[in-house]
DNA sequence: ATGGCAGGTTATACCTGA
């Protein structure tokens, strides 16, 4: 007998730092119009959950939705058009802001969405706390994640990391060596949380390492695309159960070109969920 | 080598981001 077809046989699952939920709607509408996500993880809502615009999700499509969110800063949130078999969070970095909201699907499949702490400026965790904390909250995750570590686990880890491990995930590797979001000490945590459940880092499986591929464009920049100092901080990784599906990976780089862009670019996955 | 912008708030200055 074969599987119970509860899901369609290829998923379309997009991570995308909005940088404000409500200022942005119409940015997600567009990119639903445009790009037909069937789940889409949402961060920096910065919206608490009595003005989180889910009617307007609805409206897109969205019947099952999960977020949680605080005023002003952090918030996460879960879209979907397949139905959801649980909705939960955990605490990471001894907090329980709004950084991580997790849903598991009919099948099984487990899609965790992080908002990981961007650190702040100096990266040295004795004197800067913002510093400290992503450490912890990143250690946090490893512990998490070895926990749980099981070959035929099917889990999606996406979302902001704050972290572009790699050096063409970078505009410059040698200028940002200190620059947090890319020292090695970061790296070196992320590459830890990486290996503790042997996760696929989907982008860079269809991306030759060679390769310049960024999500992320600051905001300061005269003109963020002749400039093109971006960085791969939004990743979407696959655990061993789930990565042999892997189909595409796009980066949606026209869309920090968008009028009121969020200086993050939407990344969607298209994989096979059944295969 | 630096500075540059943007969103939100018991706002109109200061925190966050990275």
């Amino acid at each position: 007998m074969p599987k119970k077809a509860v899901l369609p046989s290829l998923v379309r699952i997009a991570t995308w730092n909005i940088n404000s939920v409500r200022l942005r709607i119409g940015n997600v509408a567009r990119l639903v119009a445009e790009h037909a996500p069937d789940i889409l993880c949402l961060q920096e809502t910065k919206a608490m959950d009595d003005v989180f615009p889910a009617g307007a999700l609805t409206e897109m499509g969205f019947a099952w939705r999960a977020f949680r969110g605080e005023k002003g800063y952090n918030g996460v949130a879960i879209l979907s058009k397949l139905p959801f078999a649980d909705i939960r969070f955990e605490a990471f970095g001894g907090r329980t802001d709004c950084r991580h909201i997790a849903v598991t699907l009919q099948d099984g499949t487990e899609i965790h969405n992080f908002y990981v702490p961007a650190g702040g400026d100096i990266p040295d965790p004795e004197l800067n706390p913002k510093f400290r904390h992503k450490l912890d909250f990143l250690a946090d995750m490893t512990a998490w994640s070895a926990a749980r570590r099981d070959p035929s686990a099917r889990r999606i880890l996406v979302g902001d990391l704050n972290i572009a491990p790699q050096e063409h995930d970078v505009w410059s590797h040698k200028q940002l060596l200190k620059i947090v979001s890319h020292t090695p000490v970061e790296v070196e945590a992320l590459n830890r949380l990486q290996a503790a459940d042997q996760w696929t880092d989907a982008a860079r499986v269809l991306t030759p390492a060679e390769q310049k591929l960024y999500s992320w464009w600051s905001y300061r920049a005269a003109d963020w695309d002749k400039a093109d100092r971006g960085r791969r901080l939004d990743h979407v990784w696959l655990s061993r159960g789930l990565s042999g599906g892997l189909k595409a990976v796009d980066h949606l780089r026209p869309i920090r070109g968008w009028e009121s862009a969020s200086d993050h670019v939407p990344v969607i996955a298209t994989l096979a969920l059944n295969g």
